[in-house]
This record gives C-alpha cells, sequence and structure tokens, in this order.
DNA sequence: CGAGATAATCAACAGCCTTAAGTATATCAG
DNA sequence: CTGATATACTTAAGGCTGTTGATTATCTCG
C-alpha cells in the first residue's frame, strides 16, 4: 500500500499528505458551514442530515429501506427515524411497510421533495460557480478526476473498516 | 466573475460544474462523519466544533479573543461559549480577560490541548494516506495545488457574502 | 455623568448524536 | 403449533450544537 515513503514525520515539517488532509479538512469544515447556511434559507428550511437524506432517496430515484438508508448516509438508525420523522412531516418523503416483511419500513421521495432538491442543488451550484470562478475549464476537469479519486479512496476505507469504523 | 459560459442550465443534463458540486458534498459529508468517528474515539472524545476552534487556536500560537475565533471558524458567538467552556472544561484551552479591555475574553490553547491535537492530526494523517493510497505522486501535487485554490474561492466568496452568508 | 455601542454570556427551544431498552415481525428447531 | 432467537425499527434519556433574543459588563464619547 505505502510502498515509498512519502513523508517522514519530523515534527513541524508539512509533507504532501498533511497538507491534503489540512485542505480536505478546511474544505469539508467551510462547505458544510456555507451549506448550513444555505440549507436554513426560508426557501429550504433543511437540516444538513436532512438534506444528504432526502438527496440520497433522489439520487436512487426508488425506495429504499431504512437500514439501507441508514448505511448509505453514515447515520445510526435511531438517528434516521428522527430525520425521516421530520422529512415526513414537511411531506418531502413518505413512509411504507414493505409488503412480504412488515418489519421493513420503505421510504419514498415525493414530488414536493424532489423539486425541493432540484432547487437547493441549482443554489448550490451557484455557490459553487462562484467559488470556483477562477478556475480554467482544464482545471475543473482535472480537479473532477482527482475528487472522484479521492472519493472512491474514501468510500472504500469505510467499507473497509470494521463494522464501518475507522481508527 | 463569470466571463464564460460553462455550463447552460438543462434539466437532467450534467455539466462539469455540477460534478464538482457533487463531489466535494459527497467529500464534506463523508469527511465530516469519518472524522466524528475518529474523535469519538477514547483517546479523543472530541466534536467536531470542538476540534475546529481547537485547531485554530493550536495554528494561531497565540491568544485569541472569542469574537475573532467565532468568526474565523464560522460559529455564532452564542455557539462558541458553549463550545470554549467544554473544551476549558477539559483543561484543553484557558480563558484570560483582555489586560486593557475588559470586555473581551482571551482565549489560548493549553499544553494539554497542543498534544491532543497533534496526536488528532497524526490519526487523521494515516486515515488519509488509506483514503489517497492509490494516487501517484504527480498526481498528489496536482491536487493540493486545486485544493488550495479551491478553499481560497470558498474564503473569498465568504468574505465578500453579506455578514458572511451567501444565498 | 449618562447615552449608546460593543463583547460576551445566558436562556429557551429544536435538531442530531449516542446508548440502551422496547415493540413488532420473521424464522426456525423441536 | 410453540417457544426461543434474530431482525427491523422506534423510543427514551442525556449531551452537544445551532438559533434567536435578552442580559450583563465594560468602554467611548458628548
Amino acid at each position: 500500500m505505502t510502498s515509498e515513503i512519502r513523508e517522514q514525520v519530523i515534527p513541524g515539517e508539512r509533507g504532501p499528505l498533511e497538507q491534503i488532509e489540512q485542505s480536505i479538512m478546511q474544505i469539508s469544515w467551510l462547505a458544510q458551514r456555507q451549506f448550513m447556511q444555505l440549507l436554513d434559507d426560508e426557501r429550504f428550511r433543511l437540516t444538513v442530515p436532512q438534506f444528504y437524506t432526502l438527496l440520497h432517496l433522489y439520487q436512487l430515484a426508488a425506495e429504499c429501506k431504512m437500514s439501507d438508508l441508514a448505511e448509505a448516509t453514515q447515520q445510526s438508525a435511531a438517528s434516521l427515524t428522527g430525520v425521516v420523522d421530520r422529512l415526513a412531516e414537511k411531506q418531502l418523503v413518505e413512509r411504507k411497510r414493505h409488503t412480504s416483511d412488515r418489519r421493513q419500513v420503505m421510504v419514498v421521495v415525493t414530488d414536493r421533495g424532489r423539486t425541493l432538491i432540484a432547487e437547493i442543488k441549482q443554489a448550490r451550484r451557484e455557490q459553487m460557480q462562484a467559488a470556483l470562478a477562477h478556475l480554467v475549464d482544464q482545471e475543473v476537469d482535472v480537479l473532477i478526476q482527482l475528487l472522484d479519486r479521492v472519493l472512491l479512496g474514501m468510500t472504500r476505507v469505510l467499507e473497509h473498516g470494521e463494522s464501518g469504523r475507522w481508527a
């Protein structure tokens, strides 16, 4: 895996991995904060976990059982119950019982939910456009490819970790 | 600012900006979730906002008044009060009064806090190493540069936004 | 001194997180 | 069929963070 030594751990030294670590941490933090504020807008009135839950259902374009939804969105089942409660109150999703196994609860996004997600994604794209305005097209392409591979690496580590946890 | 039209908004079409938007959103979400679990480890027992607050003080390497800290970490003053309360309980930071202006509260990281941050950064780097193991050195370099520019764009938009908000 | 601005905290309430316990349904051995 | 066990989800309690609006202490300036 680590066939070469990219970084010697000299205190005070900053290796490339540490730089990426810091950049990703900061981008994650800032992106979440800004997104939180965007979602708080009167047009949307969603929280971040609510958005990601709804987004997953939107992208799936099919009904999804609670436990699968919990795993996909990295939330505990107990947490997800509350999130789906609030989404259902707002009529953005609907709960149904699985026909044959009545223990399972299936969740689907409603038309209202689909519309809302589309609006949020549009607003988010405008934010992104402002943040990336100074990158040229070619850089954008490279960035897309690299981000995809980072994402792949992160999800893979997640899957391999014992019961979804790292540490 | 948007001198060229990179993306026509055709519903259902996926332009490059939308791809970056999605990648960054997903990476942010995953990174935060994974980091949350790492911080929950018995060695650390921190929350994400506590970590970022402590990190800022660590990087600053100087005392910082509450309002500056709130702005730097994108938290409301009211929220930050509680976060600093808990960090102080754990003896990771200390509160002091500004000598001349006694309204201001200055916060400093303690030795204990510095040690903890260093340990967390080390653990985080190991996670990152696993996630980025399949990138070659040159890609890592390019990624660093692009992430820096994304970060710059995001912070700049933040600063220009009315009272720190977008939307 | 007194009015107003500024810095931080407090109070009340909602949402999400964790852990542990509880409920309903399914499965399977005897 | 019955009873034990497993599975899927919900509920409950407690802690942390977020919001808004009020409050306290201090500073500044006329």
